[in-house]
DNA sequence: TATTGTTATACTCTATAACTATA
DNA sequence: TATAGTTATAGAGTATAACAATA
């Protein structure tokens, strides 16, 4: 599905005799680091046959029990109207249970299959996330990540 | 197209009672950030009925003149199979020009009418940069550019 | 034998629109 | 009047496969 993928992007820019004049943009460094950085959490999932959205939903589910799809996609960003047949999968799939909370809202909460799946995910997001920029302190990393965070939450 | 987007991406999850077990994950804040520069570049782009993708590939012929379109793809990890619809249009529209560097590989210059729509795109872009971090250093952005290059150059 | 450019095609992601039922 | 959930659908972006022409 995206085998191959990660090496395909991360040929260095050093291989070719050209300039990017790309390179010192943030926003394209953004988009590059991002694309990495998915590519191989998705290989990192694929044998359990999850998707990163997939796995987002149910860890959103598992820290916030009986929370609705509608704030899940309010908190990822995912419209309504795809929420609900990726929360239909998960749930025929026996990860998740709904139960009525009003007349039109469900809560969701996870099997006990779907937090068995939760730890193991949790497990391999942390490997996926130590294989990148490993020479750097935890002060720096955790710097680095608030200052993505300041990108794009308001 | 992408009208209103970011402003809905960049909802922060203090408007929410819920807790965002991926906050602390490097990946996920990647992810977020890139897709609210994406949807503010594309927005500062529509009105000139370009891409980002368009423009990358404009700018890195007015960078590289004579380039080929799979060795542009090669930097920018775009298929040779997408490659060709995307120079054919930008061909078609004026943007640039092929001449046969060999019997199979074409060389791509930009027209006048590229290298204009290049300096329009370039002044944008460096506003739409400005409008991201502005409180850090220059010095700090161009560190942390620098450690976003670590993450997928290999 | 490998590479360039091209076409066809499929899959994923994400967007809008429209609908029902409920608050 | 606004919201939750659903379905249908359309548009990007990106993947593979196959082909002809050339290196």
């Amino acid at each position: 599905m995206m085998a191959g993928m990660s090496s395909a992007l991360r040929l260095p820019s050093a291989d070719t005799p050209f300039t990017n004049p790309l390179d010192g943009l943030l926003g394209y460094q953004l988009r590059r680091a991002s694309a990495v950085m998915l590519a191989d959490l998705s290989e990192t999932l694929a044998d359990l046959d999850l998707t990163v959205t997939e796995v987002s939903i149910l860890l959103q589910i598992d820290a916030n029990p009986d929370i609705t799809q509608s704030d899940i996609g309010r908190i990822l960003a995912i419209k309504r109207a795809n929420m609900a047949p990726m929360t239909a999968a998960l749930q025929e799939r026996g990860f998740l249970d709904r139960v009525a909370a009003d007349g039109r809202s469900q809560s969701l909460r996870l099997t006990e299959r779907g937090r068995t799946i939760c730890n193991e995910v949790r497990d391999r997001i942390s490997r996926h996330e130590a294989r990148f920029l490993p020479d750097i302190s935890p002060a720096e990393r955790e710097a680095l990540i608030e200052m993505l965070a300041l990108i794009w939450v308001g």
